[in-house]
DNA sequence: ACCTGAACACCGTTCAAGT
DNA sequence: ACCTGAACACCGTTCAAGT
C-alpha cells in the first residue's frame, strides 16, 4: 500500500508537496499532539497547502492514519537479537512488539485494524509462528496461537491506554473507589476482600507475567 | 454514576424528557444504525427536542456513552450457572462476558474503557478472581490474572470487530493477499508455508482455545 | 428546573474550475 | 498532473434568554 507514486514521464504540473511530506508532517502533529489533534484542514495549514491537495496524495484520512502506523512500524521494530530456545523467542519476539506500541500512545485508534499491523511487522509474527512450531504445534495451532498473543497483547495496549486518558479526562478514578467501597462483602467476597489493593495491583505492569502463563498454555499438549 | 436525578419537591418546571428516554432512544440509534450514526443533533430530533436539552440529563457525550455500555451490561449479563469445578468456573465466566461483547459491535469503541467495564460485570470478575484463588493462586496474583484474561478478550473483541470493519470499507483483503503472496521464502518461510491458509486459519473461532491455554498457564505454578 | 435559539469553532469530503 | 475556492452536510458544546 505504501506505493510512492511512480514519477512517470512527468507529463503535468510539478508537484508542490510529496506524499512523504503529508506523512512526515502528521507524524509530527500526532505525535507532539496526540492523534485527536490531526485533521486533514490542519494538516494542510501546517504544511503551507489546502485540504484538498492532500486528497491527492493519500486517499483518505483512514489511509493516512495506516501509512502513519507503516511509518511508525518501520521505524520503531528493530530486531532484536533473539534467543536459540524456542520458547523464550516467542516470548522476547512478542514482547519488542508490545514495547514499540507502548511507546506509541497514539497508535492505539489505527491498531486495533487486523493480525497483521503492517508489513515491518511480519518479521516478528515469523518468529512467533517459527517458535511455536519448533515447540511442537503444527502449523494452523501456531497461527491460532499467534492470533491468541495478538488478541492479548493489543488488548493490553488498548485497555491501558484508554484507562490513562480516561484518567486525564476527568475523575473516574473516584467513581472506581466507590464501586469498590460499597461491594457487598456477603455477594461479592473475594472483590471485598482486595477492593483497597485492587488500585495499586491494576497500576503494575504484568503484561510480561502474562504473556510467559500463555505461551506456557499454548505448548502444554492438551 | 447512574444515579437517577432525585426528584425533589419539583420546585421548577417538569421534566418533558428523562434520563431514561434518553439512553433508551440512544440504544436504539446505536442498534439499528450502529454508533457512528448516534450524533447529539440526531439523538435529540429523534427525541423531539433540541441539542442542549439533553445536556440537561447527561454531562456529556462521553457520558452518554459509557450509560449506554452500563445499560447494556444490565441487560445482556444474565448469570450463567457456573460449574462448581474451579477452573471451568473460570472459563466460563470469562466466556459469558466474551458472549456477550461479542454479540454488541458496537461497544467497541466504549468498551476499552479499564479493568471492569461495567458495575453489572463485578460478579463474573467475582467470579475468576475466586476461581484463581481457589486453585491456589495468591489474590495478588489473581487480580493480574483477571486482567490478563480481561486484556485476552477484549483484545479478541477489538480486533475482530475492528478487522470486520475494514473488511466492509473497502477491499483492505486484497492487500493482505498482496503481502502474503508476496512473501520471501527464505526469509519468512513459516509464514510463506501456510500463506494460502492464513485467511481461513484467521476467520476460525479460537476464543475458547486461547482462553484455556491462558487459563491453565496462569495456573501452573512456575 | 428545565428547555430553546442562535452562535462558536470546528469537521471530512466533493465538485468544478484553474494552471 | 496537481492544486485551489467555494460549498455541502455535518459535528459537540457554550451562552444568554425564556417559561
Amino acid at each position: 500500500m505504501p506505493q510512492p507514486s511512480a514519477p512517470r514521464k512527468s507529463p503535468g504540473r510539478p508537484p508542490r508537496i510529496s506524499r512523504e511530506e503529508v506523512i512526515g508532517t502528521a507524524r509530527r502533529i500526532v505525535t507532539e499532539e496526540g492523534v485527536d489533534r490531526l485533521t486533514m484542514r490542519r494538516l494542510a495549514t501546517e504544511i503551507g497547502s489546502t485540504p484538498m491537495a492532500l486528497y491527492h496524495h493519500v486517499r483518505n484520512k483512514e489511509e493516512l492514519l495506516v501509512l502513519l502506523l507503516d511509518d511508525y512500524a518501520a521505524q520503531a521494530l528493530r530486531r532484536p537479537e533473539l534467543p536459540a530456545h524456542p520458547r523464550r523467542r516467542i516470548v522476547v519476539a512478542a514482547a519488542a512488539i508490545h514495547e514499540a506500541l507502548a511507546a506509541c500512545p497514539w497508535i492505539v485508534e489505527v491498531l486495533t485494524a487486523d493480525d497483521l499491523m503492517s508489513t515491518s511487522a511480519l518479521w516478528f509474527v515469523e518468529q512467533i509462528v517459527d517458535g511455536l512450531v519448533e515447540c511442537g504445534l503444527s502449523p494452523e495451532r501456531a497461527v491460532h496461537g499467534y492470533r491468541a498473543i495478538w488478541y492479548y497483547t493489543a488488548g493490553e495496549i488498548v485497555v491501558r491506554a484508554t484507562a490513562a486518558r480516561r484518567r486525564a479526562d476527568d475523575d473516574r478514578g473516584t467513581y472506581r473507589e466507590q464501586v469498590f467501597g460499597d461491594l457487598d462483602p456477603g455477594e461479592l467476597p473475594r472483590l471485598a476482600q482486595i477492593a483497597d489493593r485492587w488500585a495499586p495491583l491494576t497500576g503494575e505492569d504484568t503484561y510480561l507475567d502474562g504473556l510467559r502463563a500463555l505461551v506456557d498454555g499454548l505448548l502444554a499438549a492438551r
